[in-house]
This record gives structure tokens, sequence and C-alpha cells, in this order.
DNA sequence: CATGAATGAGCATTCATTCAT
DNA sequence: TATGAATGAATGCTCATTCAT
């Protein structure tokens, strides 16, 4: 599996070969249909996998935030911190979710974006219940966190990318984005 | 080439075969080698076209803007308008950088991302100037501002979503987020 | 087709994989898969064509007898003849039929027997009909003719075996056994 | 070995892999190569278990008829009784000779058939030396009376069948076909 | 211009077998 | 005795590409 994230980080999902997995990890090609059902499973165990752990990473440190402005942050800022630590699993994952391949696991894309915003979707619109963020539809946004926190990923490895700077700079924009001026 | 877009944006590029374009073009397989010679010279060729549309369209609209402000809406809104008007070209698009087809086509995604957020990145870097914006990263921002556009695209064909709406949320959303409040 | 006859009559059906066959054609795996479906699609061609043939070998023959006894036995004969100038095709008939292959290509197995066993039961019951033959189940004896003379196949290539004594010796076998001797 | 049999008579010898027959054991993959020398080793004694079982059972009942007419008709009797008390045994049997794997075995088909003919073949013989029997080809015959009474085999478990009537119906036959009535 | 037969590399998977435990 | 991880060969198949027509 941990060979599975790395070849799919370094070269996609499309080139990601049950062969060239397999040679990574150094063990035969069939191995990985002894361990796996075959390559959706081990593909569905990574993404469970990374999700989870990405959840225990995230998860407290939103947590232990009081204002829903300072979950927010804490949202981008500890995704960010764990794209920096586990930078090929995030781009496993995002490489994995754009290919379309979920679509062929039977997974419902509409489902799996919904269960994916939910616990963003929850901190804005307890928000916006709590008066800290301004009018907004929490779907739209949410959406737009998550790109934009997405879109960073490929960059990750880019030695020119200074994530410190790079969080503070997205934290800003949200902050300005979604609080209430009035 | 149509048939090309049409197919990448139905079936997602990683199942878009040459088979599967010519069967909906009407013609056989060895014409597309024929023509172009290989899959990427067609899809480059695709980039190519779409990309000169998509500017074609949204030049003129960013351009009937006074103001740095006002042009960053128009780009946010001529954008989305075009993927309402042109879903599936967009869609391509998207799938065919997301899918990664670019490294394998000898594209360098460093100076073609850098290509495509020329304009953006301008706009935004003369609202610094102006004062109408605040200092942060232009190249960041403009970033963030692409892939939550993008972002959009797989959404397009939900009728669930309001595209009118949804430019509204996102143009505020970045208003908010670059104008100069000082 | 011809290859595919060949291989599965020389190694059976088992072992007929594609790699043989089409070595065997000199041609490319590949093309198996280009021409048909499948290799499902090329096993049901050849049952088709080979029944096919082997129907407009036997049809006029038994037509020309007047009896239904002589009908019987220019059935027994006429097969024995296809199988000597045809000796592989038989061969790979049964080979695909007894090795299951039908069920996994979703042909029904008791309708393909009944079309299988059609004219033969028609010409047992015609034979009850106008007294020639004694009363008996005429699918029962229709399996057990078609048992016979399919049983035969394996031997067929057998330098030992006399085909015309062979012939001889189950047409006498069948007209004891169904002849009204009252 | 029992659940060899049952798996092989269940989903034919194709498709009865170690794997199955393990599962359906309940012991591991590896057991039966630790047993047996290789999947050969395993086919052959269940050859060799069902042949000496089906002897046992036949045996006696041949040799309790004084008449080779009688003994014929025990043969073929007991060996459908036989077939309807152990169905998989028989199904086994005929799908192991019939896969072509005897071959692959380093069994001489020629010797195994005459072995396996053997009995019925001397049935015969003594019968045309009594008298009782008409002059045929006792080779052929016996490959015609095997031929048909394993051509039940897959219809064992048919509901429709009723294996009485038909042992019947195939006694009747071979003793009409080869009754002397001089 | 256009076709379509043909290719060969690559892929996911199955399977009998080996071997350290 | 028994397990199960691991192997490597083989299989059916897809696909982009070539080339004679």
């Amino acid at each position: 599996m941990e060979s599975a994230i790395e070849v799919i980080a370094e070269a996609g999902y499309t080139q990601a070969s049950t062969t060239r997995i397999a040679e990574r990890a150094g063990v035969s090609r069939g191995l990985i249909s002894y361990h796996f059902t075959g390559k959706e499973e081990l593909i569905a165990q990574v993404l469970v996998t990374v999700f989870a752990d990405v959840g225990a990473f995230m998860g407290p440190r939103v947590a232990a935030e009081s204002t829903a402005a300072g979950q927010l942050r804490a949202y981008i800022q500890s995704n960010l911190e764990y794209m920096a630590l586990h930078r090929s699993r995030i781009t496993a994952l995002v490489e994995i979710i754009g290919s379309g391949a979920l679509g062929a696991m039977g997974v419902d894309p509409v489902a799996a974006e919904k269960e994916a915003l939910a616990p963003l979707v929850e901190v804005l619109q307890r928000g916006q219940a709590s008066g800290e963020f301004r009018q907004f539809d929490p779907l739209t946004m949410a959406r737009a966190i998550r790109a934009v926190v997405d879109s960073v990923s490929p960059h990750a490895s880019d030695p020119d990318l200074d994530l410190d700077a790079c969080a503070h700079e997205l934290t800003t924009l949200f902050d300005l984005a979604t609080r209430d001026t009035r």
C-alpha cells in the first residue's frame, strides 16, 4: 500500500499499474492479486487508510479551536501541514479522486463529496449561526475551500513553495471571504 | 477533435481511447493516426483550440472592465459563463490537465501553469498597484481563483446548480478576499 | 478460425489458449481480440460454422432416404463420413461442448441439447408412427445415438479404425435396437 | 479428495482449482501440494479411488448373473444405479476423462481405454462364444455401451429423468442390439 | 483521403507450486 | 502436520500505432 501511494503520487493514477506498484514494493505482480481481491480493493484500501489518517491528524487540531473562524483556519492549516508531512499521500488521494476511478468502483460521487465536505460545511454553518461568518452558500464555500487546498498538492514538492507562507495566504483569503464585517 | 472533446468530457480522459473517439466521429481508428502524429498531438490540438476559444470569449469581457476588481469579477463570471455554454469543452480541458497527460506530452508543467495564470496574475498585480487590492501573493491568489473556478466544472451539468448564483457567490468571495479595506 | 479448430482438436479446449491459436495461425495474439469480441465469440463462431457445415452435409443425405430406418442409417453414416472428412472439426465440436464452455457463454444447455437432437427425434418418431420402429422413448434413444456417434470422434484419427466397418457396426446396432419385429 | 470430487462435479474440471478444492475442504491451499505431489496426483488418486469403488459395486452384480445377456444387463443397470447413488463421483470421473487431463498426466489413453473396456469386452466375447450374442466387433460394441451409459451422467441430476425407466430403455436397447436371433 | 487488418507492448488476474514457520 | 505469504508463468484483453490498399 505504501508503494501504491508512492507510485500513484509520482506517476499518476493512470500510470500506476500493478506492475509498477509491485516493482516498487519489490514483490511479484501476483502478490497484489493475492492480498487484495483486485486493483480496486487496493485503491479502496489506500483511500480508507489515508482518509482515516488525515482525519486523525486534522480532527483534533480543528476541535481545539473554539471559534468557527479559528476552526476554519485550523482546517486549512492542518490540511496543508499534513500535506507537507505526507505529501505523497495527499497527492495520491487527489490523483485517485480526480481520475474518476471512484465511479468505476461503485462509489456514488455525490454521496462521497457530501461526506467529504460535511465537516467543513458544519464549521461554516456554525460560524454563520454564531454571527462570525457572513451569509453565503455553505456548500459552495466548502467546495471552494477544498478546491483551493487540494490545488496546493501538486506544488507541495516545489522547493520554491513556502508552505507556511502559503498557509498564511490561504487562511487570510478565506478569513476575509467568510467573516461578517457588519 | 469535437468527438475527442465529447468523449473525454463524457467518459474521462482515461477511457477516451482512439477507438471510442473514432467511433463517435464515425471514422476509422487509423484516420486519427493519419491526421495527427499520435494521440498526443490530437490532445494537444484540443488543448490549443479550446484555450484559444475560451480566451477569445473571456478576453473582451475582461478587457471591457476598467477597474481591476471589475476585471477579476468579469474573469470569474465569463469563465463560468463559458462553462455553461460549452460545458464539455471545459470538462475535457480539466480532465486532460488533471490526468497528468501533459507531462507525457513533453509539456513543461511549470511553464504551462505560468502561461495559463499570466493574465490573471496581471489583473491582480494591476489591482495591487492601483490600491484596489490588498497585499497578497498574486501567484497564490491566482492559483486559488483558478482552482475554485475549475472545481465548478464537474458540477456544471448538475441541474441543481444555479450557475448565476454560483457566479455571484464566487465573485463576492474573491472580491472580499482581494479588496483593500484600509 | 481454422487454426482454432485445429488447436482445439489437437490439444483440447482447455489448452486452446489464444496464444496457441494465434501462433498456429501465424498471427499476433492481439488479432484475435481485434476480429472477435473475445474468445467466447471466436468459439461461438466456430460452433456456428461447423454446425452449419455438418448440417449442410448430413441434411441432403438423410432427406434422400424415404424410410425412417433408412434415414436413421443415413444419419449415422453421413455423420461418420463427415467425421472422416473433417475429423478435427468434429473433434473440436465435441471438445467445446464437453468442456462446459457453453454454460459460460450464456447458452442454455437444455435448449441447446433439444435443438441438437431435434432432427434425430423427428426421424425416430416418424419411424414409430409408420410402424417401422418399436416403441421406445425417442429422446433417450436419440441421446444414445448421438453419444455413440460422438464417441467415435476420438478414435477417428486411429489408423487401426476402419470407419466403414465402424459405420456398418453402428448402423446395424441401432437398426436392431429400433426396428419393430412384431 | 471428497472435496475435489464435489468441486469437479459441480463446477467442471476446468474450474476446479486447488483454491476452490481447498476452500471446500476447509484447508489451506498449500496442504494439497503438501499431501499430493501435485494437482495431477490428486486427480489420479480420485480416479483410482472412484474406479475401485465403482468396480466393487458393479463387479458382484455382474458376476451374479449366469448368462452373458444377463451380465450385460447387470453391467448397464448397476452402472446407472451407482450413478444414482454417487452422482457426483461419476460426474467427476466423466469430467476428468473428458477434459483431456489424462494426457497431461502421462496416462496412455489407448491403454487406459483398453483396461476400462476389458470387463465389458469379455462379457461380449463370452456371449458370442456361447451363441447368445450375434457376431459384431466386441470393441466397437463395448465403446458404444460405455458411451451411452456415460452420456446419462450429465442428466443424472435432472429431476425429470426416471433412472429406472432409463435403465430399462438402455438394457432393452443393447439386448436387442446384441442378441442372436437366428 | 481513408480504411481496416495487423501488431506488440502492457495490463489485471488466475493458478499451481514453493517454502519458511 | 498445517499454514499462508510469495512466486512466476500463463491467460484474455485493450490500445495506440503501422501500413498496404
